[in-house]
DNA sequence: CTGAAAGCGCTAACAA
DNA sequence: TTGTTAGCGCTTTCAG
């Protein structure tokens, strides 16, 4: 049952003007008289008339709009990034559209495609990504080409592709982070800390573990490849890892997750092991997502402004003048109590 | 520095062919010359074409639709929703578009007005709503309005308008869920539940309510209003309503916060207190986000399938053949370890 | 203050 | 197999 809905020549029509004059009530920005504007609005609201935003698009008008692609709308962190965007959206007048990959790179490229056929003014591409050469080649082409029709790339939460690209990026110090809290366990005494690494490739994982491995050696201590596992973002995966290097014997005093699901995860498992924390063992994340302070004991973690990064994203998009910003947020550790000195062995 | 980008006419004049010939292949909906096609992609890759969405919109193709709006996106389970919805809608080829309100009414019909101008084949509001006359008159004129032109209202989460307007419902069952835990409280032997709800006249919160009030009744005690408490969703309400009534003097032995989140609010106000859940207080929540199996002791909670409710709008929307389904899902307890029998006075 | 008419970029008859 | 052309619904000069 496909109505034929009414068109602004039916509201002309019923209000016996041009099309030309009810273009002008609704866009409020020409004189009409009082009189022709009472009929104008009679008809719409009697037709039900809503206006094509296509057809308005197309003849050179209407609202832009912003696209944002992310893994994963569910995950807190990112889910506080599209906040984030959502709202500096919504503030600048545009209009958002949105779209998941599941962490599929095909798809991610073929969301991109879609959202320059909308005629994005800006897409935004959020969360960390699996550095081949491939995405490389294939993201400065987007990038490029964007860039040709007055559109802009951006990069949030995922580090820049290469010199000369027209991509705006907009990061957090994942390394730095890293660095921070791995020196703080350090500091407290531990030696030897497990870190529940993501998938080896990955942009952030990657970052928070070279932070983790820096500090290590600048403390004067070695890296023992043992005390590295990789794995995913997951809970389960926290959770199963760290059930079997308990089965497997502890060899370690503290746990660096390189984040706060996986550290739940992390914990989860430890308590059902009969172990205490931060009694027995250390526990950090990363991320400080809502999650962490409701968290027993609180977990001490790398606090990363997901929110301030969505909307940096839109600001420096739309507002900015350079097509190839690269701005680092900086993070920082955010103490609870889920960090012990190491127990005497 | 507004590029002019590409159209279809400059693919087909550097390929020598016509509009339509380009146009065929891109839709690679009718037979082209091996040849000629070839030289037709290579001329889009050369310039770098993307085709125009509002254009082929208007001409009458181009992919579908589907809009969603919400309070907030960063809400847990709203989270799980607008999962559930992306998904679907991906899966039946649509495009996603999102707004926010800040639970704020004006603008959740405004979005609703854009979203209608978007063409949206279907517009789903997801979340439970301050029920007033106002709210009811608007909403279900948008409903006949969109209905009139071929598109479809869902409204998830939230409660149908009345008889005869052409609105999808997909909503979980809050008021059979709040009995059940309630009930569940009960023959733990609890008498003085305190219910920690959200703003009165809010849908969600109005039906948990009543499940609560109606298992209270149904086991033969009485209504306490002073152990009604009304506030928001709001971890903080959570956390601030449960030290007053702390330091007010503690005359309940259980509370049934309205959702997980202000659950965990009141628990870590328990724990500040120095007091044990379940040992002197028992606790409960509902919705069941991933944050129930986090906190410590695990909450025992009301499982709602926000996933699947976000999948079912739009599956119903867009396959559907009833323009006023009505919908409801089944919610059910799940118990973990926030529950004990109160304490011997 | 109002109307007529020329597109915006694309698709889909209809011709060839 | 390919080209020509008439719109899709709206905005916006340019003329009254």
């Amino acid at each position: 049952m496909e109505v034929h809905s009414s068109t602004i020549r039916d509201v002309a029509r019923l209000a016996d003007v041009s099309v030309a004059t009810v273009s002008r009530v609704l866009a409020n920005n020409y004189p009409v008289a009082a009189e022709t504007r009472r009929r104008v609005l009679k008809a719409i609201d009697e037709l039900n008339y809503v206006a094509n935003t296509h057809a308005r698009a197309l003849a050179g008008s209407g609202k832009k709009t912003v696209a944002f692609i992310l893994d994963n709308v569910r995950g807190a962190a990112f889910g506080d990034a599209a906040h984030g965007v959502e709202q500096e959206a919504a503030r600048l007048g545009r209009l958002c559209i949105v779209g998941s990959t599941q962490a599929d790179p095909a798809r991610e490229l073929e969301m991109l495609q879609l959202m320059r056929e909308q005629q994005a003014e800006a897409v935004i591409v959020i969360g960390g990504v699996t550095d081949t050469e491939e995405y490389r080649t294939k993201m400065t082409a987007v990038a490029s080409g964007m860039n040709a029709r007055g559109a802009q790339l951006v990069l949030c939460g995922r580090p820049p592709l290469g010199p000369d690209t027209p991509v705006i990026v907009v990061e957090s110090d994942n390394e730095g982070g890293a660095y921070a809290i791995t020196s703080y366990l350090l500091a407290q005494g531990h030696r030897r800390v497990l870190m529940l690494a993501a998938s080896e490739h990955h942009t952030t994982t990657a970052a928070r573990v070279k932070g983790y491995q820096r500090a290590l050696v600048d403390f004067g201590g070695e890296i023992d490849s043992t005390l590295l596992e990789n794995g995913s973002f997951a809970r389960s995966y926290g959770y199963e890892r760290t059930e079997a290097r308990i089965a497997r014997g502890i060899d370690f005093t503290a746990i660096f997750a390189a984040s706060d699901v996986v550290a739940a995860g992390a914990m989860s498992a430890l308590a059902d092991a009969g172990l205490d924390v931060p009694g027995d063992i250390s526990v950090v994340g990363f991320d400080d997502i809502a999650l962490a302070s409701d968290l027993r004991p609180r977990l001490t973690t790398v606090h990363v402004p997901y929110e301030e990064l969505g909307r940096l994203a839109v600001r420096t998009a739309l507002e900015g003048n350079k097509p190839d910003e690269h701005i680092v947020l900086a993070t920082h550790v955010v103490i609870r109590d889920s960090v012990a000195p190491p127990q005497k062995v």
